[in-house]
RNA sequence: GGGCUCUUAGCUCAGUGGAUAGAGCAACCGCCUUCUAAGCGGUCGGUCACUGGUUCGAGUCCAGUAGAGCCCGCCA
């Protein structure tokens, strides 16, 4: 088979095989055998090929026959020629399936000229919400918004290349008790902050939030005047609308630095946008007869879930002064986000500790039949980020730590590594080069540090793990990478260019692992745009780094003969932009030199 | 008391119901006249918390036990 087929059969791999498995068993089996699962996935060893089906085992008690003699008779109707060696039967009866290297070559040939790298995009685009990174107006991103921001933005990522029409929305905690809080304080103490611009900067106000919330948790008096600025806020009065815009606008500026920091780009949409929508949750909660009042709250009880006396739990939509809670805001936000955005898959990420809360929420949107049937929504969540004491995250004097301060540190830890080996190494780099290449590193293994974990556990912070150069790092793939610029530089090649000749050919064992690997990325990817899981990508970028490593390790390119030679720079130049591509959805962003 | 999440090598963590459970770090041993050694190869390291169950097959699914973390009525 020739380049030309295999464009013909866009489809994955893994599906050309699974599809003709699954012919194989209505032919063999018959039709009572249409849609049986074949069973097929990467083996779990390369010596047993490259995919296994572990169908006959499954199938044995069924059909009252012995595994390896379904495998046969499988066999016998199974045609994969054009992309595999003739499949081997082994063990208690798995199926083991090998490419054929003509393959192989046929399908990276393709991509050298496919800006995708075989990833098709979706045929039926979904519109998806991802709501990430939120955090609250008048305090400062810290910690606990790292891991949001990070997973939220690559999760978002990930589905807009796949072809999806995402909408990525900022929650911002913009209203709400603590507001009230903020306000009430202020107007005693620093009443010209209220109206005019500039008047504080972040740093005040969080000092200022932190003096209400003091004064909030000891003076009844205080808390009630909160509240009443609260419901001022909700029913629209001009002079506390003014004043919450103008510290609005003022946290707003700061979370943008980060966001630029970072590169996020988010559309703010905060808890404010609901207001004039949550009258009407009550409405349409009492009218499907969910709503209960209880010691003057309107409450909703919830299945399943208990207080400590074992009573059920009511989740509180509007509270006995009249004022909602955040409960009231998500449930308007869900209505919105399918009746006006028409969203078909809502994704929230979130710290793992508001899963009871989103567990209330969508219980009770699913029994107001808010969500139709083919609409998914799901919470996102991920673990504490801890310092290396095992403990939650904090400065040395017992602080939360502020988000800035943790990224320059990163920033500033890359910026020493990198100036000490250039010492070592007498390389002289512009002062241009040193900062951007700092800020890339450091950024980047903050960024790769918190994705290659799986998200649902907590994880371990630590600079010096992110910022190594060996192993699971940023940086250790950023170096693969440079390496193929590297070779590019030294040998005069320009990548796009190779000539129209120009064809891979597989002889060595290293070439043909990284070639099996480089056509992984579109499982990956669908594997991640499914079960939401980052670090799959990070493993997937992990082990091509690797492969690459190993076959930069045992295959000379630019002294190679030809045509060995150009073959090995496609597969240095595919390598580099499926690293190029993997990281930037990722959100990190590649050097050419380091 | 209830709920959620977790428990895998000395450390940090992967692990789609399938074959002999993996990686990185740390430790130790090798490999630069050859494209950046920020690399590659090797050695050492395991009662997958425990007990049952389902299954042809369980680290993976179910139940229970123990331990850790987080959450549990008017904060988000």
């Amino acid at each position: 088979m020739d380049a030309i087929d295999a464009l013909q059969v866009p489809k994955g791999v893994v599906e050309q095989l699974k599809s003709c498995l699954e012919q194989a068993l209505v032919a063999v089996f018959g039709e009572a055998f249409t849609g049986t699962d074949p069973m097929l996935g990467p083996t779990s060893n390369p010596k047993f090929g490259d995919y296994q089906s572990n169908a006959p085992m499954a199938l044995a008690k069924r059909l009252g026959k012995a595994p390896r003699a379904i495998a046969e008779e499988l066999i016998q109707q199974l045609d994969v020629s054009e992309f595999c060696l003739p499949p081997a039967i082994a063990g208690a009866g798995f199926i083991n399936f090998t490419l054929k290297p003509e393959y192989l070559e046929a399908r990276l040939s393709a991509f050298q000229v496919d800006d995708r790298l075989g990833v098709e995009a979706v045929k039926k685009p979904k519109r998806t919400i991802v709501d990430f990174s939120s955090p609250n107006i008048a305090k400062e991103m810290h910690v606990g918004h790292l891991r949001s921001t990070i997973i939220g933005d690559c999760i978002a990522r990930i589905l807009e290349f796949q072809g999806h029409d995402v909408l990525r929305l900022n929650h911002v905690g913009d209203w709400g008790t603590q507001f009230g809080m903020l306000i009430t304080y202020l107007r005693e103490v620093c009443p010209e902050a209220l109206t005019t611009a500039d008047a504080l900067d972040l740093g005040d106000l969080v000092a200022f939030y932190k003096k209400a919330k003091q004064r909030f948790d000891e003076d009844p008096q205080f808390q009630e005047q909160s509240r009443q600025e609260v419901v001022q806020l909700q029913s629209g009065s001009k002079e506390t609308l003014r004043a919450w815009n103008l510290l609005c606008e003022q946290s707003r500026k700061e979370f943008q630095v980060i966001y630029n920091l970072l590169d996020i780009c988010i559309t703010e949409r905060g808890e404010s946008f609901y207001n004039s929508l949550l009258g009407s949750v009550v409405e349409d909660l009492e009218k499907a007869g969910l709503l209960v009042e209880d010691h003057g709250a309107k409450c909703v009880f919830l299945d399943g879930f208990q207080n400590r006396e074992g009573q059920p739990l009511p989740l509180i939509i509007q509270k006995s002064d009249g004022g909602y809670n955040y409960a009231t805001t998500d449930l308007a936000a869900i209505r919105y986000r399918i009746r006006e955005d028409h969203a078909k898959r809502l994704i929230y990420v979130t710290d793992a500790g508001q899963a009871n809360h989103f567990a209330q929420v969508f219980q009770v949107a699913r029994r107001a039949e808010w969500i139709p049937e083919d609409i998914t929504i799901e919470h996102v969540q991920f673990g504490l980020v801890q310092g290396e004491d095992g403990k939650k995250l904090k400065t040395r004097s017992g602080d939360t730590i502020r988000l800035r301060d943790l990224l320059d540190e990163a920033v500033d830890r890359a910026r020493a590594d990198l100036e000490s080996r250039l010492k070592e190494e007498e390389r002289h780099e512009t002062e241009e080069f040193i900062t951007h290449a700092s800020q890339i590193v450091g950024i980047s293994a903050v960024k790769y540090a918190d994705l290659s974990q799986n998200r649902t556990s907590n994880y371990i912070f630590s600079y010096d793990k992110m910022l190594a150069l060996q192993g699971n790092t940023a940086p250790y793939m950023l170096y693969a990478y440079v390496r193929v610029q590297g070779i590019s530089r030294k040998g005069n090649i320009d990548f796009q260019n190779l000539g129209s000749e120009a064809t891979i050919l597989l002889r060595e064992d290293a070439e043909l692992t990284l070639a099996k690997h480089l056509l992984q990325l579109e499982d990956t990817l669908d594997a991640v745009s499914q079960d939401l899981l980052p670090n799959r990508l990070c493993q997937y970028l992990f082990e091509l780094s690797q492969k690459f490593n190993q076959f930069y390790d045992r295959c000379p390119v630019l002294q190679a003969e030809e045509p060995a030679r150009t073959s090995r720079l496609m597969l240095c130049d595919l390598t580099a932009r499926t690293l190029k591509l993997g990281l930037s959805l990722l959100g990190i962003q590649v050097l050419e030199r380091m």
